[in-house]
DNA sequence: ACCATTCCTACTATACAAGTAGGAATAATA
DNA sequence: TATTATTCCTACTTGTATAGTAGGAATGGT
């Protein structure tokens, strides 16, 4: 499980704005979630490229989410970051039974991530609240229980702001 | 989960070894699996070093394993070729329920490549015998059925022919 | 003595990750 | 319309890790 410093860095911008109920600089963001300056644009250019997120330029600019956050899920922001995995090179015959063993790593670790949403993580980070998370599937902090089953949270993520940009 | 060329030429090698029933010449396993020569040895010489196989010089020398094919899980040999992961980089506040998401992934990893054998995975490559292997906890191929709990196999693994060396 | 093999250190080449630079486009405001 | 704050875009630099190579020393069988 490789985590890139842009993709830790893309999954802080994103909840970042997920918390916030308006439209955030890239200053803003860049000094909250410690991403340097120049490169968190170039994050964020990537994000709006991608869809997930839109901007607006010029003075009370800024970005927001393309959707709630309850409608993101970490998969999404991770498969923007780190791009398409290259191709595994051949297996010898005698390694081919690693093939499936590596394909269900990548399911499982998949499914975990495709399950979890922006909103899911904010709630399990903040002190109130996170009682409730059991419901939806959501993800819980330390008293273990992680992805129990259950749909996608479909919660508004809070920042929806009705604005119309590219 | 990152997967390097010298990760997956290791294990290549390794399962060559457990399959053979007397030492074998690096030439050999590099041409079986595929592997550029000098770097077979650079990784063989590596894999002596961790104490996972053992060697003997001069003609009619060769590698075998150090121990039974069903007491090398994948994770003994992951471990030495990737060596230790670099310290993760802090979390900023909001990102912060991440790294528990991250541990559990790292967890489940773990426990899957420590719980397979070498012997299991030569058990899953034959076309013969993998019947059994439900019983011992070993992987089983293709009808479904991965990491169903159950204690390590401990089965020797075809390779231990009696001779001392470093 | 000869030869095949393992053993060891150090080196090179390439790719990718991380981050930087310079400025153009846009939009609010005065 | 001028000013200014912001996003937008391409391209560059630099550091680090991966993949693989080179040259030869040590060992052991015949």
């Amino acid at each position: 499980m490789r985590i890139s410093a842009r993709t830790q860095y893309a999954l802080g911008a994103m909840l970042a704005l997920a918390v916030a109920d308006r439209p955030v600089h890239a200053e803003r963001i860049a000094v909250t979630q410690e991403i340097p300056r120049r490169f968190c644009d170039n994050i964020l250019l990537q994000l709006r490229r991608a869809g997930l997120i839109r901007s607006q330029r010029g003075p009370d600019g800024g970005y927001w989410l393309a959707r709630p956050a309850g409608q993101i899920a970490l998969a999404d922001v991770i498969r923007v970051t780190e791009g398409a995995e290259p191709p595994a090179r051949p297996f010898s015959p005698a390694a081919a039974p690693l093939a499936e063993i590596w394909d269900r790593l990548r399911s499982h670790e998949n499914a975990l991530l495709s399950e979890i949403t922006l909103a899911d993580v904010i709630a399990a980070g903040d002190p109130r609240s996170p009682a409730d998370a059991s419901k939806d599937g959501g993800f819980r902090p330390s008293p273990n229980g992680l992805l129990d089953g259950g749909p996608r949270s479909t919660g508004n993520g809070s920042a929806a702001v009705g604005r119309e940009a590219r």
